[in-house]
DNA sequence: GCGCTTAGTAAAGGAGGTCTACTAACTAAC
DNA sequence: GTTAGTTAGTAGACCTCCTTTACTAAGCGC
């Protein structure tokens, strides 16, 4: 007997991590990637020797020579000088990123009243900031306004500029194409394409909360996989990183957990419906709520927060099987009560076996996340490093 | 003024789907990949001449006549003689996979009484199903048994067997080792590893509900990516698929949706808590639900366990951002006022940009999904292609 | 028949990585 | 202080893989 378990025809998307293919790989891919993995290593571990490269890459001292013989010529990558340190044999000549050859320019867009920008290092550093009062301009006139505000920041920059990274509220595609935010009056705006144009270097845009998580991933102290970063400031927002790639969604809008309802006939928001994670925990809804309060009842009332949050969090975390989520915001709010609650409650929802291992904890990056995570979308878009 | 935004030196894993270097990649790997590319293509799209081959993943017609001169000598694809139909130039040879070439075994470990098992064809059509008592046996001697039944179903494949699938409830690696699934008293059991030495074959071994996922992804009416199924049989288990890859999660227990608490207070679980989502949602809590109510209790009761499934999930698709939510179990309990209220539900408690795309509907394979999701994961293990 | 189009193959070439073998430079031990 | 052993880095030959270019095969349309 033969039943048959359908089959249909289907052409799917995917990647390479469990051999999934989706597009052809050429030896140059290959030469690329190797290269992206040489300075992610040189990044992250900092100076190493070419032997220790091939070792921790299982290339060949070969072929490392050649990769590193080629980004010293570009500039990227210098010898610093023999490694300190008595060891038999030949003594290893470091190699590291020239962290000062060029730099990142970064804009932050989440603020509807002032863009923030900074330059910054190729390890994250902050060179310049500077900041603009937008001054309620939207659509066209933002997009100008960035522009102007892109280029002082690149003229602000000492050193070469690697590209632009900009996070913005909004649904924006893998292309840097803004679907709608609609806050900035922006609907299917081709934001990336058009600065990369103007500017003349390469640009990335993303949205805000997601290159959140993308920062805290890469330069704060997440500890690896299966990570979800909250963002709590205007509104609420949240970034996943899963397999140390940024969660996209379908259409581009995943983190939307800022309007999920959490409480049944809860206050109106913004959204048009009401009752929404952003009603409650927002900075201003959360002003709002310890506004006058004794310390003990602002402590229930930011616990009871805490716990609405939880429940929210815990099919998610399940889900998922996170490691980690922090808490990106005011921490006079959320590191207490309602932190310690939320932790509570996704323990008291979920299984020992999921929440044994969850860490549910602040942020370790400030205000500057965001500016952080735009220069890791360059570094990665550019050099294939995060 | 020069801030530091911090910087540690851990390093990552990842892919190479944004460019994230994870290991090295050699030229060899191009090969295998443009080689599952074409595999891939034949599996979905069914017969293609070289020349559309060569369109359809961009490589050029020299490279695709070698890849497939290579498969043709492997006995996976076959030549099937000129394509139908008139136009002007060559006529094209169309090549397929030899999809009577092997075959794949499944072994479906859901059901603690009974172990289901099945020969498919490559194409997922089931040749032989079997099943065995299980008769209470644990530990080792299910073990035992499990191989003998392997033993059997290879036996009566008709074809060269091409891999085991076997999909089994507990948490599980990547490696296929059973890292614990409590009811079949397995714990840190490297099943796929004991399986292939002494079935002398490829065995990949993953959760129930994830590999039914992937079977709806592959062989099921799965649109695209962002999808999850639901899976309620004696429990309540769910699968992940983003960007065409399986959600392991940070200890490989992604998809535990069953034990998210859904009812304060409810009623006392398996796990030892209480009000999770499967003793509402399981079949046998179904049944006991509605069991003896009129058809208007009956809805009713079916539509309130509908309501807390969406109120579970609209986390999880709003953050996801998920495009189709499946739900595989007895369609007469889940298909009608619970899917329909959970649907409701999910749209209430989210924003529309996320809704709006949403599907929520039945899986489209019946009780043998975790037979077809087995056997994708030999056809991904071995071929590259699902 | 002749021109045009499309399918498939052959041969040469370039890119990328490995293997083997070499030199350079140090430590340790007699 | 010489010799042996170890480690770093490079040179050259070789293999793999894909591309480019050029060719043959085989149909249509006039």
């Amino acid at each position: 007997m033969t039943t048959a378990v359908t089959r249909n025809g289907t052409t799917r998307k995917g990647l390479s991590a469990g051999l999934r293919p989706t597009s052809k790989v050429l030896p140059e891919h290959a030469r690329a990637h190797n290269r992206a993995l040489v300075l992610q290593h040189l990044f992250h571990a900092g100076p190493t020797s070419r032997a220790d490269l091939a070792r921790a890459t299982s290339l060949t001292r070969v072929t490392i020579s050649d990769l590193v013989a080629v980004l010293i010529a570009e500039g990227l990558v210098e010898e610093l000088g023999i490694r300190p340190g008595q060891r038999v044999g030949k003594p290893a000549i470091l190699v590291g990123m020239r962290t000062s050859a060029y730099q990142i320019v970064s804009v932050d867009l989440t603020d509807a009243a002032v863009m923030r920008g900074a330059v910054l290092s190729l390890t994250g550093d902050l060179v310049v900031r500077e900041s603009l009062a937008i001054d309620g301009r939207t659509g066209t006139e933002l997009v100008d306004l960035l522009t102007r505000f892109a280029r002082r920041l690149i003229a602000a920059a000492t050193q070469p500029v690697l590209g632009v990274g900009i996070g913005s509220p909004g649904v924006i595609d893998a292309a840097g194409r803004v679907i709608e935010a609609p806050n900035r009056r922006w609907f299917d705006l081709g934001l990336a394409e058009e600065l990369s144009e103007s500017l003349a270097l390469p640009v990335h845009v993303a949205n805000d909360a997601n290159i959140a998580a993308l920062g805290e991933f890469t330069f704060g102290g997440a500890s690896g996989d299966g990570l979800l970063v909250l963002t709590v400031g205007e509104g609420v927002g949240a970034g996943i990183m899963l397999d140390g790639a940024r969660v996209r969604g379908h259409s581009d809008a995943a983190g939307e957990l800022g309007h999920v309802t959490v409480v049944d006939g809860g206050e109106p928001c913004a959204c048009g419906r009401s009752g929404c994670l952003e009603t409650i925990l927002s900075e201003p809804a959360l002003r709002r709520a310890v506004d006058g309060l004794d310390p003990d009842a602002t402590d229930a009332a930011l616990a009871s927060v805490g716990r609405l949050l939880g429940v929210a969090l815990a099919p998610v975390v399940s889900a998922l099987n996170l490691a980690e989520v922090l808490l990106s915001g005011p921490a006079d709010l959320l590191d207490g009560p309602l932190r310690e609650q939320a932790l509570e409650t996704v323990r008291q929802r979920t299984m020992p076996a999921i929440s044994a291992e969850l860490e549910l904890r602040m942020a370790s990056l400030d205000e500057d996340v965001v500016l952080a995570g735009a220069a890791v979308l360059v570094l990665s878009g550019q050099l294939g490093v995060s």
